[in-house]
DNA sequence: TAATATTGGCTGAACGTCCAACCAAATTCG
DNA sequence: CGAATTTGGTTGGACGTTCAGCCAATATTA
């Protein structure tokens, strides 16, 4: 139990870290994020940072690792707990609704990887492949829905896939440039019409 | 026009600067690109950079505020020149592979601008600026479509330039990310078609 | 010659990383 | 059980480097 506590400490103090350099690198950018904001966001000294990391870019790309597998499983369980057009259209809407309102960070941690990974080959691999999971996982997704016969698109699903994740990644870009479209119903009406129009009418 | 000359010079150095902090920003990212990289780019010294700019930051505003520029005036024609739905998604298509073909910097460059903006309130406000116009030049070739009868779409305008906005931004994002993709006859197929569904058919 | 254009050495600030020292908790020993 | 020892999490000063901006000197042009 004493093992068990430590253990339990130095992954805290690991989550700790990580979280606050989700924060900096979402709220300031990659160039604006340094070890020391990082380590004073997080309560501890700059020393520590090197210690539980080999170093800044290894930090950062956990903390990039993170946040896109999560992107993945959500948009995963999304569509898997969904059986028509319109109800995929409706969840991803309100997803993407709920999504920025609750944790902006999200969003702006998702676009900072870009930044980052033009200064990080470890993270530039890492981007194209949890990016390309996204895609797949949307991909599965649909065919599992034109399997159980919930929706007919005319486009094949392997092109299909591609557009949705453009729609998403698209409005995920104008939200953070200009926030008050949060609230703009013109906006998510049309992605919801055209998200349905996409995947083809059909049973809901 | 010896005056002239003297002005033309002096063009021509700002515009040989421009074009290197145009080509270092796309190639090596706003962390990646220094006051010295650019000067070398251009192959003038790092001094002169500051003669015909205040800064850094008014340097990379006026390159980032020249693509965006170029982006809207693109887009702006492409719509004025189609005539249906399916012409429309052609000429969007072909634009966006002979761009990313011939120029892929362009995606770079408009991508990195979100960077820039992070680190300069003078860009960020620039790029909501341009952004917005990039959606309302799509919003008013829509409407002028509309107005001549080419196409018919089911969605309103105002939703739907967000929408169409959010497909050319997303697909640049995964070209950029996934090169490979410029030759995936799936995904420009799959384009074409989503395009055309959300304009809806109608004359071709 | 006067005005303008151009150079590159210099400065101070900022940054990532390293590392010697500190200390509380755990372990071993007498 | 209490004292001595070890462990490893934690700190912050220091180092080497990079960079944007400054400016005195030089070159070019009119």
């Amino acid at each position: 139990m004493a093992s068990k506590n430590a253990l339990a400490q130095t992954d805290l103090k690991t989550r700790r870290i990580l979280d606050a350099a989700r924060n900096i690198l979402a709220r300031r950018g990659y160039a604006g994020t340094t070890v020391s904001l990082v380590a004073a966001e997080a309560g501890v000294s700059r020393g520590l940072l090197h210690y539980y990391f080999q170093n800044k870019e290894h930090m950062l790309a956990r903390g990039i690792d993170e946040n896109m597998a999560a992107s993945v499983v959500l948009i995963r369980d999304l569509l898997a707990r969904s059986h028509s057009a319109a109800e995929i259209a409706d969840r991803l809407v309100e997803a993407m609704q709920q999504l920025f309102k609750h944790d902006p960070d999200f969003f702006n941690l998702f676009f900072e990887a870009w930044a980052v990974a033009r200064q990080s080959p470890t993270v530039e691999a890492e981007l194209q492949s949890l990016y390309g999971q996204f895609r797949l996982a949307i991909q599965a997704g649909l065919q599992a829905a034109i399997d159980r016969g919930d929706i007919t698109p005319a486009i094949p699903i392997e092109g299909l896939s591609a557009i949705l994740t453009s729609i998403i990644d698209g409005l995920g870009l104008q939200l953070i440039t200009e926030t008050d479209l949060l609230t703009d119903n013109r906006l998510w009406e049309a992605a919801h019409q055209a998200i349905r129009l996409l995947l083809g009418e059909s049973g809901g």
